[in-house]
DNA sequence: GTCTATATCATGATAGAC
DNA sequence: GTCTATCATGATATAGAC
């Protein structure tokens, strides 16, 4: 599936209603168990109706991301020129930095209409999506953003080795996937109470505690130290 | 898919092939990307071995989760038991017990063969499997270890409310998982050097300067103190 | 036990009437 | 734009010969 770089459309009521029909299914079924048979009688339009407004079943998996990740990274990205142009010059701080990058996310999970929650979970299962193209197109409309914040953290951690900050960076990458994809689940393991369920101010303060002292840990001891020799 | 508490059966040359291939496989297209077709032919035995062998295509499934599966959760306690035995009472470092339940995951990123790590990339990825019948099957494989773990962190970490201890947890494997699922793709981007890339000593110490200290930090501020009110 | 051949069904896509 | 009908394909599973 080739990377479309077009402006997403503007899009009618039906094509609205496919997409919303198709990202809850897409997150309850993944996208090879989601059938189009399933997914046009859901959505209450016709069969061919897919194929006329999309072509095919991969463009409407592109068209779903692209309508939240275009506008979610944009958000990131804006969030960060902000805080650089605020520190005038000065190295930003990691928990910052690591807020930043949550509150696009976080903002979708807490999302009451309920199509932002459903995106946000089937974002955090496509980060370990068996098929290469989707991986692919994912891996492109985040591209942009990951060189900002990676620049970023390197100047708010110089003491950092470079390849133990992309390790780090993947770490969080792998836990904010996981808190989105398995929302439901830890909350209720966890025993919230259901007014914060999907209050986005308390995941995030959770999870950039947990995040930020994962980033600025000290270095692993003496099996690293002799690599770095 | 019921869960089968019968011991692994042990199995001939044709099972050990069916499921070595499936291993690899779903790994790399997911269970229903993958056919029995593809499977069969690849693993060189007749399109009606699966069935014969192991009864459906689910089974077989949960054949190849079950067969390395139950090892590593039993290494994984046995470790945390000789632990416990060592410390005659004291409550353990953090860091041993993260240690003792990555130690059992990366040996078998580690496995020369090859097929401890094709199963655990399908491993990690399968903590957001969509199927939830398989979520559950896995799940349940997990269940007396994920006790056993907890009870250690509780013991070893006696000031964290007992929620926030829950979601550390979740976010800890989180990171394993994402790890797990994707360790080609980063050891390639942080520029591994070819002898580490699958070097478990080395991830082993990442991810516990990583997630001890993501576990231990400081309780998130002013919201939570709010609600502990 | 192994294999061929096939039954049965569901899928994605499309042609063509309206 | 919308709908019905249909095509070609590929899926799991099994019956029955050897």
């Amino acid at each position: 599936m080739p990377l479309n770089l077009r402006a997403v459309k503007p899009l009618n009521e039906t094509q609205t209603r496919i997409l919303d029909v198709a990202e809850e299914l897409f997150m309850l079924h993944g996208f090879g168990g989601t059938s189009m048979r399933l997914l046009t009688s859901k959505a209450e339009v016709n069969l061919a109706a897919v194929n006329y407004h999309f072509g095919s079943k991969d463009a409407l998996i592109e068209a779903v991301f692209r309508r939240r990740l275009d506008p979610m990274n944009a958000e990131r990205i804006a969030e960060l020129d902000r805080l650089e142009r605020d520190a005038q010059g000065k190295a930003l701080a990691p928990d910052a930095i690591v807020r930043a990058f949550l509150g696009a996310s976080l903002r979708m999970v807490a999302d009451e209409s309920g199509g932002g929650r459903n995106f946000a979970r089937l974002l955090g299962r496509t980060y370990s999506e068996p098929a290469k193209p989707i991986r692919m197109t994912i891996g492109q409309l985040y591209a942009g953003t990951m060189e900002r914040y990676k620049a970023a953290f390197e100047r708010a951690l110089p003491h950092l080795p470079k390849d133990e900050l992309v390790w780090r960076m993947h770490f969080m990458f792998g836990t904010l996937a996981y808190t989105l994809a398995a929302t439901d689940t830890v909350q209720l393991i966890a025993g919230c109470k259901p007014e914060d369920r999907y209050d986005a101010h308390v995941l995030e303060d959770r999870l950039a505690a947990f995040l930020t002292s994962g980033l600025v840990a000290p270095l692993p001891g003496v099996r690293d130290i002799k690599k770095a020799a």
